[in-house]
Parts: C-alpha cells; sequence; structure tokens
RNA sequence: GCCGCCAUCGUCUAGGGGACUAGGACGCCGCCCUCUCACGGCGGAAACCGGGGUUCGAAUCCCCGUGGCGGUACCA
C-alpha cells in the first residue's frame, strides 16, 4: 500500500488537513511494505517550501518521520505533464477548445440540465478531457462505498490552460500514477471532483487507486471550519499551548473511534486500531472544550522533567522546575503556566479588588499578621513545617481556614488563584514570603 | 439551478435486524474531597430528523420528504 500527504501549500495546516495527514500515516505505519509519500499539491513552488512541510511536522510532533519519497512538487513536475497531455491529445481523449465558462453555461441553458458540455476540437485554447457520452464513472470509496456520476451530468472538464501549463485535477492524477499511489485518503470536498480524476486514468489505460473520502470539519455554527472559529491550524493549536500528543490523540478521534469506551488512547494503539472502512460518514464539529480536556490528562501523565522542558521553551523562562511541580496538576494547556505562576517570579499581581476583599476585611489582616509570626518562627521552611505552622495558626485564633490562607494567597500572589499555599510557601522560601507578607501588611496601614 | 455526500444526547462517537431500558467521552447539573482555582470520586439530566414501506421484529435495510454540507473555475 502506497499512500499520500498532501498538505496544505500555505503550510498553515489546517485541522482536517491535519487529520488526513494523521490517517494516512497511520495507514503507512501498519505494514512494513507501506509507503508514505509526501506531495505538494501547488503550482506555485514559492509557497511550498520544505521549511513550511517541517512546521507542519512539527505542530504534530512528527519531526522525527522518515519521509519515504518526496517532497514532490508538482511544480517540478511541468514536463512530465506536458508530456501525457500531448498523449491525451495526440490520442483524441483530449482537444483544445476556447470555450469560456460563459459558453458552457450558455450551451447547458439550451440543451437542459441532462446534459454535460461537450466541446467541438479547435486549434487553439484551453484543452479539455472528453468525457464519454453514455455511461457512467463510478467512484469506489472505501468509506462510502460506490458513487456513480452519470456521464450526462459531466462537463468536459479543463485540463490545462491555453498556455499549457496543468491543471490539479489532472496533474494530480498524473502524480499518483507515476508514485504509483495505491490509496488516496483526502476530504470529501475532494468527492465530486473525483471523476475527472478517474477519467484521466481512464484516458490513460491505467488502473486508478482507490479513494477514501474523509468528513469534512466544521466549526461550532455547522460551517466548514475556517480562521473565523479561531485557531483552525496544527500551528495556532500549539501557540495555544496544546501538546502534539494530545493533539493527535484528539484529532484521530474526529470521525473515527477507536472501541465503544476508549478515548485517550496511544500511538501505538492508533496505529494497531486504525480502520479506513470504520470511518465515519458524517461531518465531525472541532469542540475545543474537548481538546482542552484531553491536553489536561496528557500533561499531568508528562513527568515533571519533561513538562519542565516543554514549558521553558513555551514560556522563554528558565529554573522554573519548582513552579511546574505545584502547578502541573492545575493546568489543562501550557499558555496555563504564566497566568498561575508569574507571581512566583515577578512578584504579586496588582489586585486591589482582591487585595480588599480579602485583607482589608474584617480580621484579614490580623490573620495574616500572626501567619507571618509563625512562619518567621518555622524551621525548616519546608511543605511539611509550613502547614503545620500555617495549621496551628488557624487553631489558635479559632477561625476558618480560609480566613489565615486567603489573606496569605493574596499577599504572596496578589490574587485569589495561585498553586496550594503550603507550596507556594515553600517554594518562595522564608525571606521572599516575609517580605511580601510585609509589604502587603504595610499597605493596610497606609 | 444542476450533480453528489451526509443525518444517534449540545459536541465527538459505539451501534452494522433481536444482546437497546440505545453504551462511552467532553460539556452541563448535583453531591463528596478541599486553603483558592483546579485535579479526583460518586450520581443525574440529555439522542436514534419526519413519513412510508420490508420483516415475527428496524437506530440498523429500501423509498420519499426535510435539513446540513460539498462540488459545479483556463483555483488547489
Amino acid at each position: 500500500m502506497r499512500v499520500r500527504f498532501a498538505p496544505s501549500p500555505t503550510g498553515a495546516l489546517h485541522i482536517g488537513g491535519a487529520r488526513t495527514a494523521l490517517y494516512n500515516w497511520l495507514l503507512a505505519q501498519q505494514a512494513p511494505e507501506n509507503r508514505l509519500v509526501l506531495r505538494i499539491e501547488d503550482t506555485d513552488r514559492e509557497r511550498s517550501t520544505p521549511e513550511n512541510v517541517e512546521q507542519i511536522l512539527d505542530a504534530l510532533g512528527w519531526l522525527d518521520l522518515n519521509w519515504d519519497e518526496g517532497p514532490i512538487f508538482q511544480s517540478d513536475r511541468a514536463d512530465r505533464h506536458r508530456e501525457v497531455l500531448a498523449q491525451l491529445l495526440e490520442n483524441g481523449h483530449a482537444y483544445r477548445s476556447t470555450a469560456t465558462a460563459e459558453d458552457v453555461k450558455a450551451y447547458k441553458q439550451q440543451h437542459g440540465s441532462d446534459r454535460g458540455f461537450r466541446g467541438t476540437p479547435e486549434d487553439t485554447g484551453a484543452v479539455r478531457l472528453r468525457v464519454p457520452d453514455t455511461g457512467a464513472t463510478v467512484v469506489g470509496d472505501v468509506i462510502r462505498g460506490d458513487t456513480a456520476f452519470e456521464h450526462v451530468h459531466l462537463d468536459d472538464p479543463v485540463i490545462a490552460r491555453a498556455d499549457g501549463s496543468v491543471l490539479y485535477n489532472f496533474a494530480v492524477a498524473v502524480d499518483d500514477l507515476d508514485a504509483g499511489i495505491t490509496d488516496v485518503v483526502r476530504g470529501e470536498d475532494h468527492l465530486s471532483n473525483s471523476p475527472k480524476q478517474l477519467l484521466v486514468f481512464e484516458a490513460l489505460g491505467v488502473e486508478p487507486p482507490r479513494y477514501a473520502h474523509l468528513p469534512l470539519l466544521h466549526g461550532p455554527d455547522g460551517k466548514k471550519l475556517s480562521k473565523r472559529h479561531g485557531a483552525a491550524s496544527v500551528q495556532e493549536l500549539r501557540d495555544a499551548g496544546y501538546l502534539p500528543e494530545a493533539l493527535r490523540n484528539y484529532i484521530a478521534l474526529l470521525g473515527w473511534g477507536y472501541d465503544d469506551e476508549t478515548t485517550l488512547l496511544s500511538t501505538e494503539q492508533m496505529i494497531e486500531g486504525f480502520r479506513l472502512e470504520r470511518v465515519s460518514r458524517n461531518p465531525a464539529v472541532f469542540d475545543e472544550q474537548k481538546l482542552r480536556w484531553m491536553n489536561g490528562r496528557y500533561l499531568r501523565e508528562l513527568p515533571l522533567d519533561e513538562l519542565t522542558r516543554r514549558l521553558e521553551q513555551f514560556t522563554g523562562r528558565s529554573g522554573i522546575e519548582g513552579a511546574v511541580s505545584i502547578a502541573q496538576d492545575k493546568m489543562q494547556t501550557l499558555a496555563d503556566f504564566e497566568p498561575l505562576c508569574a507571581f512566583i517570579f515577578d512578584g504579586p499581581a496588582d489586585d486591589a479588588a482582591a487585595f480588599d476583599k480579602v485583607i482589608g476585611e474584617d480580621g484579614g489582616a490580623e490573620n495574616l499578621a500572626a501567619a507571618r509570626a509563625a512562619l518567621a518562627a518555622t524551621e525548616p521552611f519546608d511543605h511539611e513545617h509550613v502547614e503545620t505552622a500555617l495549621r496551628g495558626v488557624v487553631e489558635e485564633r479559632g477561625v476558618k481556614p480560609r480566613q489565615v490562607f486567603q489573606p496569605l494567597r493574596v499577599a504572596l500572589a496578589g490574587s485569589t488563584v495561585s498553586p496550594g499555599i503550603f507550596e507556594t510557601v515553600a517554594l518562595l522560601g522564608r525571606d521572599e514570603t516575609l517580605r511580601r507578607v510585609d509589604e502587603a501588611l504595610a499597605k493596610t496601614t497606609a
């Protein structure tokens, strides 16, 4: 089996494209003889650089992937395309015509909808492929079964411009043929174009590949997923702090289920269990909430040093392992780290409302002062002893735990939200903790 | 307009004639845990688009309707 990966030419890989790529990749991994061929479907070489391709792979965490062949650029194959084009012109399967889109429209107006456009050969003009007058072209789809397109409904498609440059539907067929592609897995938006490609194979007298058209991905409003739905490319998702492994897991499930109850699955499980025939036929809605949840699960399972490494790369900070260790359970994406932990490095946030509400309230300052005194005497200054000391304050003053912990939290973080208070205090250390508490206390008397 | 694809909880899905009182997951609601926010645990509400067939029996098969989506470029 030879499958292909034809990423978006812009380099900003759409989530739908990422899923197609993932499925192709899974198929290629399932048997040692299977091959994955990278093909760039673009006539503009400038927009489709190897760097773009690398960016895409990086977003999916597949940088270690070894491509069997490629990338094959459509723009590099112009000579071969012209050669095949000449062959088709020669044997009468194609002809030149100056008919424009308006001419085709007028033709159909005149002949009714049950008769596709058939031009008359001329010396110049665009090249059209001759569609047989009768019969039908059947697209055998692994996911959907057979779909027949009656030839009477098909217009002779233009396969090359007047200047001889070829069009997508022709080029892709020739390239797939030459690359020996056996299985084409792509988005459903290509289904209606399939007969054009099949007709090219037919005209060439060769066996076409098998096809599998994946359902499209929609945004929450049911429309085709696009920029206006927020993050629509895997790079954007990566920038939003999602892990490649979570992305892979989530995307794989958009149109396919491992079994009746498994949601979290490893790449190995995906390779083992993926079946093209079992891919869903209906469009899926991209739901970032579920991705967030799943990302949180993967985040929590990461070893501390690995998560630290990724967060250092993501935030540009260093020496954050301590903060990572006390925040890991509270994050869903890498982007959650900053708002939760920036205070540890940059000092308390300036949230006057939180300050007034918690420290300015009845007994807040007094409880904070008591906590300060207890912490000043805590030795050694670690999680365990800090907790003992602070719980002692609670007991001593006969108040609720939160009446002591919240003022302290606000004094240290400047916010009512932070990692656990004992861990935070222990991490900051005695000097820094007391300094921040004193600063807060000073503000209450001022 | 024409051609085509699709149709199970709000969302992703399991289901391929009796195992369905329709299963799992996210989200939502409630309870528990609890120093905040989370995590975690327990419980709950929530779906077979409509109508005809076929069959002893239909979420599953067929037809029609409706709806959604895609294609219909000298774009890819």
